[in-house]
Parts: C-alpha cells; structure tokens; sequence
DNA sequence: GCAATTTCGTACCGTTTCGTACATTTTTAT
DNA sequence: ATAAAAATGTACGAAACGGTACGAAATTGC
C-alpha cells in the first residue's frame, strides 16, 4: 500500500514514521507555539524545506501529531479499557497504561500532547476541533464500557461516573506536566477507579 | 500604601492593575508561547519600554499573570467553597463560581490561565514550579473543606474524594477551552459534585 | 552515455521577535 | 525662569522566525 512501484527519479530516503514520532514528542514536551520550524530540523534530521514537503506548514504538522498520538493511544491503552472483566480492573489499567504513554521515560515527562498542549493553542479552529474529537472519543469510550459493565444504571449516575473518569484522565495531563511522580497518578488512578466503580454499581438501584 | 509621597518629577500615569487585568485575559486565551509583546502593548496600550519597566520580560509577566488570576479565584471563587452548609452545595457552587470566572463573556472562552495554559509551557521551570503550586493548593483546599465536612471518613475515601473533585475542576479548563457551552460544565459540575459527596457519607463507614 | 524525473539541502527573503539606547514630556525644587 | 528628576514613547539593532526559490544529488528510461 505505502510502497510505490519505484518509477523514475531519486528513491526517496526519509523515514516518514519515525519522522513523525520525532515531531509528536517535540510538540508535547514544548506545546505547539513554543516550537519553531529550526527545532523541528533538528528533532527529525530532515531539513525544512523537506519538513514542508513531507508534512506541510507547521500547524498541519501539529495536526498530524495530534492525530498520530491517537493513534497511538488506540493501539495501546484503549485495550485495556475494552478488556472484558471488572469495571474497576478496566478503568484502573487504562489510566496506567496511558499514564506509561504520559511518562515515556522515567525522568521527563512530556505528557498528554492532547489534553496538555493543545488547550492552550485552541484559540486555532483547527487545534480546536481536534481538541474536542479527543475529549468526545474519550467520553464515548467511557460511556460505551460503562453501559456494558453496568447496563441496569441509572442514566444520571451513568453520565456522572462516564464525566468523572474523564475529568480523571484529562486531569492527569496537567498533573504530569506539573512533575508529579508518575507512581503519585498510578494510586491517584487506581483510587478514582474503585470510587468510580462503586458509584457505577450503587447507582443501579437508585433514584 | 501604594501612594508615593510624589516628590519631584513626571507622574506616573499608568493603570498597572488594569494593565495586569488586560495581561491576564491575553495570556489566558492565546497561552504563554503565542503572545507577543506586541500583542502585549496592543492589549495594554503601554508601548514596549514601559512594559519592561513596569513588568520586566514576557516571562515575568505572565508569572505575574498567574499570581493576580489565582488571587481573583481566591476572592471569587474559594469563598462559595468555605461557606458552611452542605458539601454537595459547596462543591457544586465552586465549581459554577470557577466557571463564571472561565467564561469571562458569554460568546468567548478564555478558560483558566493556570490548568488552561500552564501545562504546555511546563517545560519552563519557573511556570511549572506555578502550576504545581496551583494544583498543590487546590487539592490542600479540597481536602481540608471535605475533612471539615466528613471528619469521620476514611481516610483512603477522603483522598478519593478530594482528587477526584479536584481533577473534575482541572479537567473544566480543558473542556472549557475546547468550547463546552457553559451551561454543560455547570451541570456537570452539579453531577459530580453530587456524586462525590455521596462517595464522602458513603466513605464514613467502610473499610 | 544522456535526458528525464524525482528527492533533497543550501542559501536566501521579508517579517516578526525581544530588548534597549535615547530623546521627549511632565512635574517639582530653587 | 531654570535646573533636576522621573516617566514615557520613538526609533533602532540584532537575532530568530516561517516559508521558498533554486541548484545539487540520485535514480530510471532510452
């Protein structure tokens, strides 16, 4: 599919992938603005001009990011969200298995390219947009496993656990962004996921 | 206090707690990185020079921008926590007095300066050391108003409890910006504070 | 070999950026 | 009046910025 059947002219040598990851892990270290064309040189290898030709100007680079990095958490993290089994279990491993994308190494902490960076660019239609899929798919996917696990709940008390989950993950961002240590969010994680839980599971035979 | 004894020489004829006010509300809707001193001037109508000398560089002024937003939700927003009275109500009409305070105007979002903005700038010492104080303070808060409302609650209960209202408030900036009509926050906010008070009565009797 | 074709980097342009030197204005003291 | 003092804006400089024209490099078709 990605391979050309090889016509005339120079074989192209650029590593799109890893090109791409390069650019992600700048943007979510630096948020969008604070990154410059230069910087982005340097991360990938590739000259400017070859950025504008392999992804565009530099906000439609930071869209490319934003959409690879959900990607990234799709393959990933939304697994263990989707595992059959206890809500608690579920919710608990999803928040740990985001929080090791959060903290790629055990030092630095990038965070949330998403919920972390993009805030604070969303004054850009584009960067916007992007930033309200995420946070609607998140929702989604939280209302989705939580109907499953807990079909007989109340449609209130399902909207409230789906809210709070969320709220959880997003809030991580900016913990992780402020240097919490990454074992401090994995507790915080498995806390909010036992309450949570419990509320799914009380708010069956409530008014 | 703030009067010199005027002795000799020009007044001084600048609104420095305007001109904080108009930093503020820049800062806040367009983030740290994107906002230039021109724009700076624009919003203040000081011409460069006299930012310098009234704020020193970009960076001090929006560390001064952090300190007068978190003294406004001090004065505003902290007190609808404090009052006496039910912690369901209390929660619930914090988080409306925070959001009154993100929605500046009807139409716009300029959203929160510190969870809103702060994160994707992290990597700048001085405003990391900011937000983590800023979320430090709202989970000190959290704390000792719900320990003050259920001092018999358990203790691993009390830190659920605490951290999931206070990442439901951080999580308010991300969706706020991603433009969630206010009226959607609120209501969230009053489900969720619903469901962590429950999670705080419920909490004074289990293991 | 040689032209056509595609990929890639050097070098450049105009603009914007932060920061400051310096002149101007406005006041008080003598 | 006139000098001293404080506040303010104009004008400038050096650097960084996003973006692109153009030439060099590498490969295939003839």
């Amino acid at each position: 599919m990605t391979e050309h059947k090889r016509g005339r002219g120079r074989p192209a040598t650029i590593d799109t992938e890893k090109a791409t990851q390069a650019v992600v892990e700048l943007f979510r270290s630096k948020g969008y603005a604070a990154v410059s064309l230069d910087d982005l040189s340097d991360a990938t290898g590739l000259s400017r001009p070859s950025l504008y030709r392999t992804f565009g100007n530099k906000l439609s680079m930071y869209i490319r990011a934003m959409d690879a990095f959900g990607q990234q958490v799709a393959e990933f993290a939304v697994p263990a969200l989707r595992a059959d089994g206890d809500i608690e279990a579920a919710l608990s491993d999803f928040f740990t298995a985001m929080l090791t994308i959060y903290y790629r190494d055990e030092d630095m902490t990038p965070g949330c390219l998403v919920f972390g960076t993009a805030p604070s660019s969303a004054d850009v239609d584009a960067i916007q947009a992007r930033l309200q899929h995420g946070i609607d798919q998140l929702d989604w996917l939280m209302r989705t496993r939580m109907q499953q696990a807990s079909p007989a709940c109340d449609a209130n008390q399902l909207k409230a656990a789906v809210h709070l989950a969320s709220n959880t993950l997003i809030a991580f961002s900016a913990r992780a962004k402020a240097g919490a240590p990454k074992q401090e969010l994995v507790e915080m994680g498995e806390m909010s996921a036992r309450s949570i839980s419990t509320l799914l599971k009380t708010g069956a035979h409530v008014s």
